[in-house]
DNA sequence: GTCTATACGCCGATAGAC
DNA sequence: GTCTATCGGCGTATAGAC
């Protein structure tokens, strides 16, 4: 971990609190990451959002590789949470369903940037690939726990079905992004919604 | 157009002929920008690969931007060949099942690099929008055409069955490229198969 | 720990010889 | 039309004062 623990963690060993810069910056860079891409983004358009002096930016994080590291994990730590948040809910059809209205909700800032970690995922993914499984593990980790849902619901072919909705969701955010159109998410959505009901009432 | 006209309209024109410079500079563009992605990508990068001088390119284009817009123009030119080839099919159901075959083969590369127009699309959203309209429109025309095949198969609600494949195709190409697993494609495909059956004999 | 000033390299773009 | 040499700007990263 490192560069890359979380807050809880190192909050846990005491360091770093103090306003929590680095907190701020990796909030910045997860935000400017989405809006502008990674490419295009400069640790000073970061520093900017975070209202943290450039060249302090190299204290946190030793080069921008660390802090694009700890942007991928801050979406893992986002994932585990709201997973966390659809399990207080009682059945594994109302969970799914939980799940695609969130992403319908996000609409709008998916038509103008789209999904926060597929668009991050895919570019990370023609990056000079070091350690850019990251990216692949916590993709994996989202078809795994609507694997999990679907298990539940019974279904031998909870991972192809698993694998389905989450291509799905990607799918329509790209087209939603790339036509600049919201209403395609909240169709698509609707579909979505009407499938795991024929999956869950058959 | 100006810098985006196609290889057919110049040789109309009668200029540029003579190894067909331009030519290679677009060929090697779409290639090293679907490789690369369009901003880690340099002009020297491009020149290398079609075999140019690096200060020749501007001579053919003015800027980088000229070259993403012949990129654009190359895959939205790419398309219209493609669907002339499928045209010649007898049914609309047997052209949608060979366009989905088509993406099945180009699998490994998906792979690599995910589609070849959707992460480009994706990335040049991301840009200081100015013609990326292009990008849509591309997008666009596809969505059309299979809307069309899919209103031949007598379906009143053509326009979002086009947009379900077109966003399936999307969505798998992103998790086959972020798993860098090809086997998402096979599978994918072949569900996408049996639904257009599906549809195609009800 | 925090911040400023600056080194260094790379890339897009231009000037101009041939 | 083709190519070389080079400029100017920007972005990452570092040195070092406070």
């Amino acid at each position: 971990m490192t560069d890359s623990e979380t807050g809880a963690v190192r909050a846990a060993h005491g360091r770093a609190r103090r306003g929590g810069k680095r907190e701020r910056l990796v909030e910045a860079a997860v935000r400017v990451f989405h809006e502008q891409g990674v490419e295009k983004t400069t640790l000073a358009d970061i520093a900017r959002v975070a209202d943290v002096p450039v060249g302090n930016v190299y204290y946190y994080f030793k080069t921008k590789d660390r802090l694009v590291e700890a942007a991928v994990q801050a979406h893992r730590d986002g994932l585990t949470a709201l997973t966390g948040r659809l399990e207080a809910l009682p059945g594994p059809a109302d969970r799914l369903k939980a799940l695609i209205g969130g992403w319908v909700e996000e609409r709008e800032r998916a038509a103008r940037y789209g999904c926060p970690f597929g668009t991050l995922a895919t570019e990370l993914d023609k990056r000079d690939d070091g350690p850019d499984l990251a990216a692949g593990e916590v993709m994996r980790a989202l078809i795994d726990w609507v694997e999990g849902q679907f298990g539940e619901l019974g279904r031998p072919d909870a991972r192809g079905l698993a694998v389905e909705l989450v291509a799905a969701y990607q799918g329509m955010s790209v087209l939603t992004h790339t036509l600049r159109d919201p209403a395609i998410m909240t169709a698509q959505g609707e579909r979505l919604t009407s499938w795991i009901d024929g999956i869950a009432h058959p």
